[in-house]
DNA sequence: TTCCTAAATGAAAATGATTATCACTTTCAA
DNA sequence: TTGAAAGTGATAATCATTTTCATTTAGGAA
């Protein structure tokens, strides 16, 4: 599971043949920035250090590639309210463990939590058989997030 | 918690005035509109069905009033990944429950589901118990969706 | 009830993220 | 090597949401 990324061909590459898509520098670059960051990335800041590396990559190519990668499940789009979207890894190379997220309303910081996970997670797949026994849905993620104030966000207030 | 429905003054009013807001006739037509349906309206779908009730309301309004009833946590506004905000009553009168979510990524449908509810729902009490212990947050509400395919966009699919 | 002022409003313009267009370039299988 | 299909960037277009600002209104005080 870890022994394939030293190889000459980057463990991806199967993956875009795979879906039909062909490798680009600009592919392997979004793709590269993300594998990179622990933040969860907008669409412009991806592009402002893909810029960075080859100024020919155009914000386009990282909208169209984002959009692929969330279609081959590489990449989990995410919405915390500031009104972007906001782009991660799915769990993947590196060790990326799967989390899930503290949204501030208030300042709009965003917390990756694994506490829990592995309870949460358990409960989420005996829910997801269900549910897609009962409604014939063929569940392929989740999302779940708490929203609240962060401690930065409620101190001073009495509520 | 149900008989004080049937006053002449509506339930929300205290509400509205317990957060320092003024109750005006578009203010109470929107609300009502929310009360009125069961769907994941959008902003817009508001707006033509308020514009109907009364043709001074305008969008600005529509867009005004939804914040702060998000503020006081009579709504709940969604990402279901069509470009546009969701908004729903969150459980109030009318017997509303507490409800997840299934989207379709092909097709957008969204799904109410209160099935494992329950379980869900004390699970996350005690997660919630956990993250506010760890990391100082003060959690107001959660969120959880299941992303997949509807049984109309998956059937006629291998995969 | 009348008055007064902060709050609320609508129309219109501005914003800003995302998407569509289109002529040009690149990939890769044959 | 080559050609068709896929990919690309610059630019314009979209479109949901926000801002602006002159005007109206709600609701407490008198
Ligand atoms: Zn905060
Ligand atoms: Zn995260
Ligand atoms: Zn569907
Ligand atoms: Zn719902």
């Amino acid at each position: 599971m870890l022994e394939r990324h030293r190889r000459g061909q980057s463990w991806w590459h199967g993956k875009f043949s795979g879906y039909g898509y062909k490798i680009t520098a600009g592919r392997e670059i979004v793709l590269g920035i993300l594998v990179g960051s622990e933040k969860h990335l907008s669409a412009e800041e991806i592009y402002i250090k893909a810029h960075a590396i080859n100024p020919a990559i155009g914000m386009t190519t990282v909208y169209r590639t984002l959009d692929i990668l969330i279609e081959m499940r590489l990449v989990n789009k995410f919405d915390f309210g500031d009104g972007r979207g906001r782009y991660e890894l799915t769990e993947g190379p590196k060790g990326l463990r799967h989390h899930h997220h503290l949204v501030c309303t208030s300042c709009n910081r965003v917390i990756d939590y694994t506490d829990f996970i592995d309870e949460e997670v358990e409960l989420l797949s005996r829910t997801e058989k269900g549910l897609t026994g009962k409604y014939n849905f063929k569940i392929s993620h989740h999302l779940i997030q708490f929203y609240g104030l962060c401690d930065k966000c409620h101190s001073g207030r009495e509520n």
